[in-house]
DNA sequence: CTGAAAGCGCTAACAA
DNA sequence: TTGTTAGCGCTTTCAG
């Protein structure tokens, strides 16, 4: 640790030869002779050598290094200044229940997304920088980005990790994709990897029509500005009129993705007594909250009432009763938003590239009833 | 996105001065006449200049990058080719339940420790890089610590996310600090920090003997190789021994720290009718894996036997009944890794950083029967 | 198959 | 306050 990093010069010396043989060596190898190789790998690691990242990158043009932005998940709150100190203590608390809102939901979501891209990436040969959003003003997002960005070939954005018009800005300079949905007046323009939340909703709704006879269904949804709940609400109003019902009659409660407001607004409807036969819920969080608010009310699902949820998120197959719903296949999401990336940076100038992944309607007890334990194994 | 990035030169150009003041402008604007900056600033977004992060670090010695390993998930399975295809479709499965191991738990561990290192990577200026530790062979994770490592100023190693031997060469070439645990013989040698597993699991054994009187106690342990867990087996003893109780006679079942395996034996105990007045596991996911048995098998806990973990997972707070627990701060396990990494890096030969952070003992119905709901609120 | 040399885009003395 | 200049460590022609 006290003498400097060792460079291809010192490498070059060691092994006799030019630093473009070691160069060479590292990157196409079977144009080195042999012999030249193994002295040059052995001074290589006599050495303790580590081709220096920037050098490499500026040469080469490329930093073989991506970025992945995620959403903030707020809640972190203090930005106290850490202090580090050690002291071996444990402090003892009772831990009282506390029901409601446990906001892992969303981190998991975001986590497998990450895993998609890093397998990926590893499989690519890329590296990956991440960032969680953690700026709280639009000029602290902007500092990370324009930090960030120099440092990589080209970004993944999953939507909602930064402001629109930094996208704006961002997209033009640097190979840029979005996973779930872009700015909703400039879809186009965009490398885009998505789900099918239309056809999953309508899929879904189908099955319930089809199989479990409701007619009364009523619909809680996502915030105003979501792309996604959009589409997934296109999706269930397909499926009324394809079977003949009028989606305009259906009604809307605005859950705004909240399993806190789904839970209040649950409770309402019960004490009005204005319940429908069918819940279809935008997202998982809001089913929780209404699944929460029946069971505290006693009421049955799903006999009394069926609820289904979007996503397919952790907690959809923990509850009591466990949560029908559309699965995202957040892996391969990742992995797509990678791939997506990697072929617009070897290909900077085709059209705009979309994916859409297929999703996996889940059906579970919360409208099928009690199911046997898996009765293949 | 046609013509090639700008550069110093052309922002120099376009603003009629050298290259030197651009940087300055960036760097110490304060050293700038305002109008000569104004100007430059002006280029600087009329031609959309972002530094390269390569030349940067290359002329300035550092990256502002760190990076992170973190442990394999595993079970990712299959590294088949990803196919990229759209296709609107939505699958429909009945989805049967399945009970049995979820292997959520450890990726909101992880999640929540690379926040943390995010969080405060960002309050430093840094940028992050992760690495999953996706390689399966030593090979592979030796190719990415190779590719990585280049490209950054110091890296956090979570433990056991490479091969010690890796860890070892490593750790002679950057800042490195390991979260958790070093190779066990090696420990001093090491940046450390972690959290206080001994006195953690002490204060919670002294807890049960104090306030339940329970004095037939056994331990589930973790894997051999694991530090932590010897930590948490020495605070149990230190708890036994210094209520009276010998240590010795406490059984010790291997439950590898693997929910599946302590299951089974949970299940083991259960048949031969040789469960303990309190079974302390080493994790919290051995002694969900144990109340899984207990609840099956139609056993009270904790009226016939007190089920306690460590680590206070998500699920440790859903499970019926709640888990008492000894909960790790794993947010500043990250943000205190970063901090050590920072003053390495800064102060290359000091001796090894070590830092211990406190836990909390989480009390809940495990062991102490029916809590009311959050009496303060 | 190997070496010499010209950058890659930026920072940081040192001059002016 | 601003400009000149010499690298930072590597890749990559182009000769040999």
């Amino acid at each position: 640790m006290v003498d400097k990093k060792p460079t291809v010069y010192d490498v070059a010396r060691d092994a006799g030869v030019s630093i473009a043989t070691v160069s060479r060596t590292l990157r196409t190898p079977e144009a080195v002779r042999p012999q030249t190789r193994q002295s040059i790998n052995a001074a290589i690691d006599r050495l303790g050598y580590i081709p220096s990242g920037s050098a490499r990158s500026l040469a080469a043009r490329r930093t073989k290094t991506i970025a992945l932005f995620l959403p903030t998940i707020d809640e972190l709150g203090s930005l106290t200044d850490f202090q580090l100190t050690t002291s071996d203590e444990a402090k003892t608390v009772l831990d009282y229940p506390h029901h409601g809102v446990h906001n892992h939901y969303d981190a998991l979501y975001f986590d497998t997304v990450l895993r998609g891209c890093e397998l990926e990436a590893w499989r690519q040969g890329l590296s990956l920088m991440v960032s969680l959003g953690l700026g709280y003003t639009d000029e602290d997002v902007a500092r990370v980005v324009g930090e960030v960005s120099g440092k990589v070939d080209g970004i993944i954005v999953l939507a909602r990790s930064m402001p629109d018009h930094v996208l704006q800005v961002l997209r033009r300079r640097l190979p840029l994709v979005m996973i779930a949905s872009a700015p909703s007046n400039h879809e186009e323009e965009f490398d885009l990897v998505r789900v099918s939340n239309r056809k999953g909703m309508s899929t879904l709704v189908e099955h319930l029509i089809d199989a479990h006879h409701v007619s009364r269904i009523a619909y809680m949804t996502g915030p105003e500005d979501s792309p996604d709940s959009d589409k997934r609400y296109e999706g269930f109003c397909e499926a009324l009129t394809a079977r003949g019902l009028n989606p305009a009659a259906a009604p809307i409660y605005r859950g705004l993705f909240s399993q806190q407001i789904a839970f209040d607004i649950a409770n309402t409807l019960i004490s009005q007594d204005q319940l429908p036969q069918a819940l279809v819920c935008a997202n998982d969080q809001m089913a929780l909250g209404v699944l929460n608010a029946l069971d505290k009310a006693g009421i049955k699902v799903p006999e009394r009432i069926i609820v289904t949820g979007f996503d397919g998120i952790t907690e959809s197959d923990i509850s009591a009763p466990r949560l029908t719903t559309v699965k995202q296949p957040m892996l391969d999401l990742g992995r797509a938003a990678v791939e997506t990336l990697v072929t617009r940076v070897n290909n900077p100038d085709s059209p705009a590239l979309s994916t859409e992944l297929p999703v996996t309607v889940l059906l579970r007890e919360s409208c099928e009833g009690p199911l046997p334990e898996c009765p293949s194994a």
